[in-house]
DNA sequence: CTATCTTGTTCGTTTATCGAACTAAATCGC
DNA sequence: GCGATTTAGTTCGATAAACGAACAAGATAG
């Protein structure tokens, strides 16, 4: 029961009804490719001769291609179609405090190539060294096919309409007009967005990305209500409600990351206390594991004098470290305490949690299930599913993939 | 940008485009009236053609009427249009545990009847004696117009689609289906809601209740996307993201007065300890004024023997009571927190405060702004415009009344 | 009284779905 | 081996919508 926006409307035209009819039959080849056209013609409940000239449109578009002819017990035999993913090109650009991994992958999560350097401060600078970068990878890879966009993810507030990056601390950016540098550099065109909310939408597109070699390509998870959880240098959310991520009025939505848990807990990086981020970040484990309840600005210096990450943290709390355990299970009853606010505030079906962190699954998963157990208001919220995505999957590039991909399948806006 | 959901979509058919296009114009209608013919083709970019024939629907459906001649300075005068309200009746029905209201009203608001008995717990009871007066109502007001439907408001978890009660604490119901029993007893179609929710379709459908005595009608605040936070006897929310109500997997997304603020506050009727709900419902601040800060169930017998009232508290605050003021203010702190996180997680354009509470807004101000300028991540978050409605505009029974007329101007989902 | 301007209607054109008829290609029964 | 049956895919006329131009109905200005 969406209200009609009478400023900012989309009224129905003559090819409305054309354009909506040939998403819906877009995604429905996506998610149960190989498909004949009759069978998409009894989804939709709609008769083939629709579906021809539907087909023949998208045919003629390079948006789907025939494969080979499927078998029936009696009968023609149809004509099977696909999605063309192989030949549509996306590069994927995450910047991290700690480095840049720049991708380039087909349009369905396949990995082509992939590189790794250390992140550039200046904004110019790095857009710089990124637009050589690409440019490189696309003459190399130029036979693969043709590049369809750049998708880039950063730590921080992005103005996604316009890609401009609002505030991101760890990069110590402030309003740099990211979008219109690197297209211009490039001559392709450049989504940017918030690195929890692009993993959220690629759980929406892509689905979750356990196929490495593969790329299963069709699919995206059918759950249209959930959270993204992403811990690790920062902690951040991708809230999704009825298949869309939630941007918030001034594209700061999803900051969990920043709620209080603690009224006198660790001081945080935005200048508050007791952040759920403050409590649960990556350097808030490390800092635990040695022994101190520290403020991020403080931990960063200790944990670069004594050399300990997170990942040594998991690793010694798999050989059996009880003190390395510990500040895990800690870290996730802080989680879990977040986690229960979002089960109360959004009673999503869903919730991903990703990270480093998730390589201590079995140590997190109890701590995790228990409080939001304490805390919910019915069983069904209670066990709300957790899934965890281990930072291996490399969340955050796919979520670079899925801003390329999402527009080309998203529905048209109606009314 | 929202993904088709392929297992439950709607296709565009030969006749989509005129629901869409009726329902745009109904809605300009709606918000613009009195507007022409003309004015509405403009601002729809579409022919004056196309407008009549819509107009023509619409008026043998009596979902418009024409009103007089407007005026211009040149050229034939224009043909006023308007919606109709004035002889379309909704019977509005707010079930608390201290009483319950049943209102007879148009469609656009206007009070016509109001009567008020003590809640039966019994459903069934409840039930026969709603029935009984929403016939008596309709009987003596019979001339008024036709009645489109009964809206209802329940506090607590609430299955929209099936009209089924999940968990009313106050009034001690669990699974009960309320929407069948009343469609049965009265034979008019029965919408039944959780009350913040509902509170929150009202601002979306008829905007703030000021207009008394008239009802405006028309409108519903332009602001797509905001929280309207309900304090009473408990404390809950309604979300609004892209002009729609969130309602959660399970159907309790909103609750963000179970949503912990302290690890060691007073224990709540949910079961848990600390929930904004024991720190800010209406009981926790008299238990406060009165010098405690106890659990409700135990506040509850306190007050009933003091006798005091949150009005009583307000009424002192004004009069000057220093400690009257000290427990609002305080109450005004917790809740602070609890809107700082609402601005964290979802970034919402509007923040408005409904409930007895509102009487005391110049004291509670201070500490909600207080509050979310300390934690908030941008200016702009910082400065969210916080709007109080006082209780006396019977917010409850308006989101009653939207909850019948909101489906008649709702966008046709498409995709 | 006429030129001009604006509103509202009418009607032929275009573009979509809808549905029935038709062709193509496979299996089954005999 | 061959027609009956079944399923896939195409074609084509009917219908319903937007689109756009022409036109009638009022109003004002000079």
């Amino acid at each position: 029961m969406r209200k009609i926006d009478t400023r900012d409307f989309r009224r129905a035209t003559r090819s409305t009804s054309r354009q909506v009819n040939r998403q819906i039959l877009l995604n429905l080849v996506r998610e149960h490719q190989p498909i004949s056209r009759a069978d998409l013609a009894r989804r939709m409940t709609v008769g083939r001769g629709v579906v021809t000239t539907l087909v023949k449109e998208l045919l003629e578009e390079g948006a789907v291609y025939e494969g080979a002819l499927g078998d029936l017990p009696r009968g023609r035999r149809p004509m099977m179609l696909h999605v063309a993913t192989r030949d549509r090109l996306v590069v994927a650009i995450d910047v991290r405090f700690s480095r840049t991994d720049v991708l380039l992958s087909d349009f369905g999560g396949k990995q082509i190539a992939l590189e790794r350097f250390g992140t550039r401060f200046g904004p110019d600078e790095l857009l710089d060294e990124l637009a050589i970068r690409v440019r490189r990878l696309l003459r190399t890879h130029a036979a693969e096919g043709r590049c369809e966009g750049i998708g880039m993810v950063i730590p921080g507030m992005v103005d996604r309409a316009s890609g401009r990056v609002l505030n991101a601390p760890q990069l110590g950016w402030r309003d740099v007009q990211v979008r219109a540098g690197l297209a211009e550099r490039t001559g392709l065109p450049v989504h940017v967005e918030n690195a929890p909310a692009a993993c959220a939408l690629a759980h929406i597109w892509l689905g979750p990305g356990e196929g490495e070699g593969e790329g299963r390509g069709n699919g995206g998870s059918g759950v249209r209500d959930f959270v993204y959880v992403s811990v690790s240098d920062g902690v951040g959310t991708g809230v999704v409600v009825n298949g869309e991520v939630v941007r918030g009025h001034g594209h700061t939505a999803g900051e969990f990351g920043h709620i209080p848990i603690s009224s006198d807990g660790p001081h945080c990086l935005c200048g508050a206390q007791g952040c759920l981020e403050a409590h649960t970040s990556n350097l808030a484990t490390v800092a635990r594991y040695l022994g101190h309840e520290l403020s991020p600005a403080i931990a960063r210096e200790l944990l670069q004098r004594s050399g300990v990450t997170v990942d040594d943290v998991i690793r010694h709390a798999g050989g059996g470290d009880e003190r390395a355990r510990a500040a895990l299970a800690e870290t996730g009853r802080y989680l879990g305490i977040g986690l229960s606010m979002i089960v109360q505030a959004l009673n999503p079906a869903q919730i991903f949690v990703g990270g480093e962190i998730t390589g201590a699954w079995d140590v997190l998963e109890p701590a995790l299930r228990a409080e939001i157990a304490r805390r919910a208001l019915t069983r069904r919220a209670a066990e709300t599913p957790l899934v965890p995505e281990p930072a291996g999957s490399l969340p955050r590039l796919r979520g670079a993939i899925a801003l390329v991909a999402a527009p080309v399948y998203a529905a048209p806006q109606v009314g």
